[in-house]
RNA sequence: GGCCCGUUGGUCAAGAGGUUAAGACGACGCCCUUUCACGGCGUAAUCAUGGGUUCAAUUCCCGUACGGGUCACCA
């Protein structure tokens, strides 16, 4: 299975300004980039803002950050530009009515004059009947053109709609799906200029589908049956049909899509909790799409290498957030140091503001610990000052230690500590552990008290010398001095 | 309800008539270890269901069940 790329590929993200991105959304973006990047092809951006009254404010530049951060950069939009602008759709609203005209003159469309009221009571008269057609009943379908002439003469508010054949079957092709048919005496005849002179979003997209010179449709699967009014309209216009290649959704369980309401449906959610973006991308692209070899671990620019359609899968993915944290965690350890010093840092900050810190040595600490970056904070928040605590945090039982047997290991150890001359983590090691050997002690007998001292906790991230490294040689033996104090 | 689509371990999934039915996450156990981790090794766990077709069906066909999508002047 694969796609035709006999044409340049040329692939369009088109989201509509209603809010966040969608995490959904967002994999139907990595998608469509991937096999436009993958043919060598061209990705347009366009925004979808016909729905005048769910548009909300900020929402395109939430959509242009949110792709610039992911890395989804695109070839032609609304703020780059390009040779078949504009990108906005509530900019082309006269190229829509223009085709919509067409239509009409070729006998495939035609004025409706209903009003709403009318089509509300209709509609709620079918559902009443239980009805297993519920479609606009044509009311205006055959009005006389006379008649059409006097009503728009009038300035009555009209729609124009798609006149659907009555018999026969349509059928479209799906990469992934196959060749579907549908009976067409089950098409509405459905609205494709809207009383405000706004296109529908299943008229738009066909014109400007093929007006960009679309030639593959990446988009969810919500649309797959209404694929036959798209074919039916092309086939009006005798356009040629782009590919389509409709992906499933992600799920919350096995009955919900993933949703606002569950907090961690939105890709801002997900950057908030710690997840690193390049991660993010990698969990999601995996839902719904299999890699060919064992490896699922991947950049950006890797899935576009290993990206085959074949992987795609045809039946919903439900989304787990362990999955999702357990591929954070390994796109950070493979980080080099400088990578996740940049990424840790901001994070670092928020558990502690100490400057006298070696953040290289707690970085390499943090590093093959940390799943989620909003861990960091809480973990290092003992380097500012030690937090209170018992000193029952002394007794271990695997290293048989206690509040007394570690005041005599600190008190081994704060000499030793004291004539370390180069302060690092291999000199301390050295230093610490010919100590061990010579008072012919278990490692932990010396170090658990050390980690405890150093910290006020158990679990910490590295162990005492580490830690010794990255507070430095003053608080170090400063913090060595006050266990004391507090053991004697 | 009509129409369309789907169904492999708890989750993501590979598989394309003959396989010991991959792998990953998670779970559990062991090893390593100064904590927690990392790493290493191992264990348990899957073809929704009933009929066909076939020497042979997880794989092909039909039905059933279950799930999803869709039936807007929303996209």
């Amino acid at each position: 299975m694969d796609i035709n790329t006999s044409k340049r590929v040329r692939t369009r993200f088109a989201p509509s300004p209603t809010g966040y991105m969608h995490i959904g959304n967002l994999r139907t973006a990595i998608f469509t980039y991937i096999i436009a990047r993958k043919y060598g092809g061209d990705f347009i951006l366009r925004i979808e803002d016909t729905d005048l009254e769910r548009y909300v404010e900020g929402a395109v530049d939430k959509i242009y950050e949110t792709l610039r951060i992911c890395g989804l950069n695109w070839d032609e939009g609304p703020d780059v530009g390009g040779e078949y602008g504009p990108y906005i759709q509530s900019e082309r609203k006269d190229i829509y009515k223009k085709y919509a005209l067409e239509l009409v003159e070729k006998g495939k469309a035609y004025y409706c004059f209903c009003t709403k009221e009318r089509i509300d009571a209709l509609h709620a008269a079918q559902r009443e009947a239980k009805l297993s057609i519920q479609n606009y009943d044509r009311h205006c379908r055959d009005l006389p053109a006379e008649e059409v002439k006097r009503l728009l003469d009038e300035g009555t508010p009209y729609v124009i709609r798609q006149k659907m054949p009555t018999e026969g079957t349509t059928t479209f092709h799906d990469v992934l799906y196959g060749d579907i048919s549908v009976e067409n005496e089950l098409l509405d005849d459905q609205i494709l200029i809207k009383a405000d002179g706004m296109p529908t979003y299943n008229f738009a997209n066909v014109i400007d589908d093929h007006l960009m010179g679309i030639t593959h449709v990446v988009r969810g699967n919500e649309y797959l049956s209404s694929a036959p009014k798209y074919n039916l309209l092309y086939e009006a216009f005798g356009w040629e049909v782009p590919e389509y290649i409709h992906v499933e959704h992600i799920m919350r369980d096995a009955q919900h899509k993933l949703s606002k309401r569950d907090g961690d449906a939105y890709f801002g959610d997900f950057v908030e909790k710690g997840f690193y973006v390049p991660a993010i991308i990698n969990y999601i692209a995996l839902l719904g799409w299999a890699p060919k070899g064992e490896n699922e671990i991947f950049t950006l620019d890797e899935l576009v290498q290993e990206f085959d359609i074949s992987g795609l899968s045809k039946s919903p993915a439900i989304f787990d957030i362990q999955k999702m944290t357990a591929i954070n965690a390994e796109h950070l350890r493979r980080l080099s140091h400088e990578e996740f010093m940049a990424v840790a840092l901001p994070w670092i900050r928020k558990g502690c503001n100490t400057d006298n810190i070696d953040v290289d040595v707690l970085a390499d600490a943090l590093q093959p610990r940390t799943e989620l970056l909003s861990e960091i904070p809480e973990k290092v928040d003992f380097l500012d000052k030690v937090p209170e605590y018992s000193n029952d945090l002394y007794i271990n039982k695997k290293m048989k230690t206690n509040a007394e047997t570690a005041l005599a290991a600190l008190n081994m150890l704060l000499p030793v500590l004291e004539g370390v001359v180069e302060w690092n983590t291999g000199a301390i090691h050295t230093a610490v552990f010919s100590e061990i050997e010579k008072q012919g002690v278990k490692n932990g007998y010396m170090l658990w008290p050390l980690r405890t001292a150093l910290s006020g906790k158990a679990m910490t991230p590295g162990g005492g010398i580490e830690l010794a490294a990255i507070l430095g040689r003053d608080e170090t033996i400063s913090r060595i001095k006050a266990a004391i104090e507090k053991l004697s």
